[in-house]
DNA sequence: TGACGATATTCCCAAACGAGCATATAGATT
DNA sequence: AATCTATATGCTCGTTTGGGAATATCGTCA
């Protein structure tokens, strides 16, 4: 339906939300990753992240004291190829680019929470 | 660059926006066959237009009393391959299908301003 | 020049958005 | 129970958005 894809290019037209999806298209991760990647405070990340909880584009679960967020397992078709596309998209850019340095050095580091890279978890592929 | 990208989000999270872009993507047209094929007002389509217009996602030509608006000759490559996605994702579409019909219909009926719809005019191939 | 046709713009309104501050919640730890 | 840590929510504010009514613009044609 029509609305459903309105929805998802509602998700993608703000630039922290992007971010964010393009990182959840990589690993899950909790509400500190972002805040650590993204450097942005803790309220916009948060306030983020449920407006794509919203909307179907995040899912949420709790580990201890953390919220672990990730792509929702069942996409629809809409939505896989524009997450692909965005994908895409984003290839030549420095600012998503360095997103994901950012996410690979916490995997390095080990941060808390670790749960969060057990293997495949939920977003193996797109 | 980010910002380019979250304008062409910006751009298609409109059901009306996208409706036209997804039209644009077929054929050059002037306001009155999107107010035509929408069935909506043209204040409404026209606003619709200077949005696209302003962010560079439509341009505008006169041709005599009508205003042609066209997708830009060149295409950044992340408006390429959105637009490329769009088709995709609007296949299964009563909508967008609709649309294409009334589009088809207003060929074939020569319905002026007919030059918009000279052979190869600027639209050929996404 | 004056009327007309196609489109654009101005003004107005209600709703949504994005951001930040302060505060609330909920599980873990002591 | 008190505290800590991670996250969510309410409130407020300025801005943007989407829509409609009325009016302005601009090229055409009589």
């Amino acid at each position: 339906m029509a609305s459903d894809l309105i929805r998802i290019y509602q998700c993608f037209c703000d630039r922290t939300r992007l971010r964010i999806l393009h990182l959840l298209a990589e690993s899950p991760l909790c509400v500190c990753h972002f805040q650590d990647i993204l450097s942005e405070p803790q309220v916009k990340i948060s306030k983020h992240l449920a407006y794509l909880r919203k909307r179907g584009m995040a899912v949420a679960s709790r580990d201890q004291n953390w919220m672990i967020y990730s792509l929702p397992r069942k996409r629809t078709r809409e939505l896989g190829l524009n997450l692909k596309c965005l994908q895409d998209c984003v290839q030549s850019d420095n600012v998503f680019a360095r997103d994901l340095k950012k996410l690979t050095q916490l995997r390095k580091r080990r941060c808390e929470p670790m749960s969060v890279f057990a293997k495949n978890k939920s977003t193996a592929k797109l």
